[in-house]
DNA sequence: GGGTATTTGTCCGTATGTATT
DNA sequence: AAATACATACGGACAAATACC
């Protein structure tokens, strides 16, 4: 059996996907068909409909069919910008994404933590039995959801007066301000850490991601500092790899290229790198 | 049937991995074995098993078993440096992975393409008809295939002067510099557009990836640009996001933090080093 | 609202091929 | 060579979701 059947299939359906005799948006021919037209079994087209499915090629609706995928318009974050801008509490994020989307978030939950039990103790540099304050929210773009954020401020921010941050709902004008203004504290800087990964049970009923498994999620854990290098808060946010973009820009850049609301790059390009080494293995 | 009986193996399979009973590395069970375990078929069995392998936390080796995936020490590259960073540095780099980590990299490779039939063409700004001149190359570390990488330069470039861009081959002291000394066009920053996409087959084939999915792709578009805002360069880089994270450094960072050599991430030991692949280092 | 046809989802049993030990 | 274990492939049955009349 030099090639599976259920392989050449597949081969075969993404040949007309990605020329474009199956467009975004277009049903496939059912899976009876399909077995009819392969001759092979039912199970046979399935486990090539699955490969499709795993390389984010076509989604399955029960009772309706099996489609192209059609990509949604990324929403971009840029992740550098003024070092005392990123509020952590989603004034960056409604700036950045301007007036064609309408973003919203949910009121921040408040939640009091021991140091140990939960994941900021490492990034805050806490001791064993200190407490940090969380605030939670969810974030939309359009009605859909877009990410879950979560900061940590080590308790002793509010037992030197920042009271407001164990209150629930928004800081106005933002923490970064908010801490500035009580305690005179200022963000000089921050370290961000980016890792992608499966999505928990909870991200994926929130974001409504398929079971099956296709879409990842990305985190992104900011550590904020004081001009003391003193580690002020940690903000994890988690995102839906199908649906967000990140930008970095370093040194002089041209404004048009910094600001992402000029660029949109459609997604269906393929990748350049595996381009060259594919090329590389025929020649 | 509230809940598909291969789901609820599929948890109790999850949950005997998270919590240790299972450790990394371990041989679960043969399909028949846990067919007879759970009273279910075989193919029931392997539905269960299908989904551990999307959700990253087995793998199959036919004739052996399947088995409970040992976690790659994560490799950080940081995506925030010197506008102008020569080569002086990615040897410095290289340096200080080298005690523990071997990176490696294939010789790049030179192609010649017309503007239009490939996807560098938005970012290098080009109007129909120019050529592009693509540098690519293989990065590895340890022997395990680590990312892949493509250049574009415009070909005006090499018409001034820059000959060397169209010869296979490192070119000694990096890119950067060499432009500088040859054109005197230097470096003054960079945009990097983050994505994260499904794996395609060549991508899947070099990182060695489970063929029904789990493990994405981690795909960054670097453009450079000179003082002028003229961009110079495009950097195509993708890396699977099983053994890949990416940092950013934004305002002042205590160099500890900036530096994660001395810092232990949560999922393993140590993460040193940020990266700088040796060649073909475009800061 | 109900009923029916269509389509995908789940589950089973079986047979055979391929890789490893 | 033989045994073991996963991979592929088939066919059948019923369930669940959806669309349409």
């Amino acid at each position: 059996m030099p090639e599976p059947i259920y392989r050449r299939i597949y081969e075969d359906l993404r040949r007309q996907i990605e020329n474009g005799e199956l467009r975004p948006g277009a049903q496939l021919r059912t899976e009876i068909e399909l077995r009819d037209h392969y001759e092979a079994s039912r199970n046979t087209v399935r486990d090539a409909i699955k490969l499709l499915i795993t390389r984010g090629l076509v989604e399955t609706r029960p009772g309706q069919g099996t489609f192209v995928v059609k990509k949604m318009e990324p929403f971009v974050t840029t992740l550098t910008g003024p070092p005392d801008s990123s509020s952590g509490e989603g004034d960056t994020y409604k700036k950045e994404v301007g007036e064609l989307r309408r973003p919203s978030n949910t009121s921040p939950e408040v939640q009091i933590h021991m140091a140990g039990s939960e994941p900021a103790t490492d990034e805050l540099q806490l001791s064993e039995g200190t407490t940090v304050v969380s605030r939670h929210q969810q974030c939309f773009i359009d009605d859909t959801p877009w990410s879950l954020q979560t900061s940590f401020y080590p308790m002793s921010l509010v037992e030197r007066g920042a009271r407001r941050l164990i209150q629930a709902g928004d800081i106005k004008g933002g923490t970064v301000a908010y801490l500035k203004e009580a305690l005179g504290i200022k963000q000089a800087g921050y370290h961000e850490a980016i890792t992608v990964r499966a999505p928990d049970d909870v991200e994926s009923a929130f974001f409504k991601l398929a079971e099956d498994g296709g879409v990842s999620i990305i985190e992104t854990r900011r550590t904020a500092f004081d001009e003391q290098g003193t580690p002020v808060r940690l903000t994890v946010s988690v995102y839906p790899a199908d649906r967000n973009q990140f930008a970095v820009n370093v040194g002089k850049v041209p404004p048009e290229i910094e600001d992402p609301s000029s660029i949109s790059r459609p997604p269906g390009a393929r990748s350049d790198a595996s381009t060259a080494t594919e090329t590389e293995r025929n020649g």
